[in-house]
DNA sequence: TGCAAACCATAAC
DNA sequence: GTTATGGTTTGCA
């Protein structure tokens, strides 16, 4: 049984579908109908799901999560996300986009560089992230700093990329393991946006 | 700028 | 197997 779970704060709506205390799927949007409509069609496998109005105290912690990055704050608590049923390429994208430390941006063919594949590719994993916003996919952006899309409405993307200015002006290199991704400041997009 | 062609993993047929 | 589909990129006029 999959528990879905929603919730709305300010003019945004959180959901996470969890399984067993693992997240399956989450996702911020403007209104109720399209986040509960993200997370069931992101949803990996076919099972009986029933939407919880309570929350409980695991899905406290993952919708509040979700608030904090939805509010641009800094993140720690790491969620076990379900991914062993995705596809292994999928999974290294996501692993990588995950490092994305707040305040940078990298583009589409920079994680394709550092995990293999094409930038095609890396954007379709972005498509289908189940784990919106948890794999901060609002990060990646185009080559040449246009924003590219979002699952939650290009709004969303921009909103969420304004609060995550730091003030950074240098790129820098985040340390994959087997090899090297290379992120720019957020500024540089909100620059291109003007 | 704007357009065309190459790119690459997935899902759907 | 094969085809269609992107949240791209690059090159060239």
């Amino acid at each position: 049984m999959i528990e879905v779970y929603a919730q709305s704060h300010g003019d945004s709506w959180f959901a996470v579908a969890l399984v067993n205390q693992q997240i399956v799927s989450s996702s911020i949007a403007a209104e109720q109908k399209a986040v509960l409509n993200n997370v069931l069609t992101c949803m990996p496998f076919n099972e009986a799901f029933q939407v919880f109005h309570e929350p409980t105290a695991f899905a406290k912690t993952a919708l509040s999560t979700l608030q904090d990055i939805y509010e641009g704050k800094e993140t720690n608590t790491e969620l076990p996300l379900l991914t062993s049923c995705l596809p292994v390429y999928t999974r290294k994208v996501l692993k990588a986009t995950a490092q994305i430390p707040v305040g940078y941006v990298t583009s589409y063919g920079a994680i394709a560089n550092a995990v293999g594949g094409g930038p095609r590719a890396v954007g379709n994993v972005m498509a289908n992230n189940p784990f919106m916003p948890l794999v901060p996919c609002h990060r990646v952006v185009k080559s040449d700093f246009g924003l590219g899309g979002y699952g939650g409405g290009i709004s969303v993307k921009i909103k969420l990329l304004g609060r995550e200015k730091r003030g950074f002006s240098e790129t820098k290199e985040v340390n994959l393991g087997d090899a090297c991704l290379k992120v720019y400041p957020v500024e540089y997009v909100i620059r291109h946006l003007a």
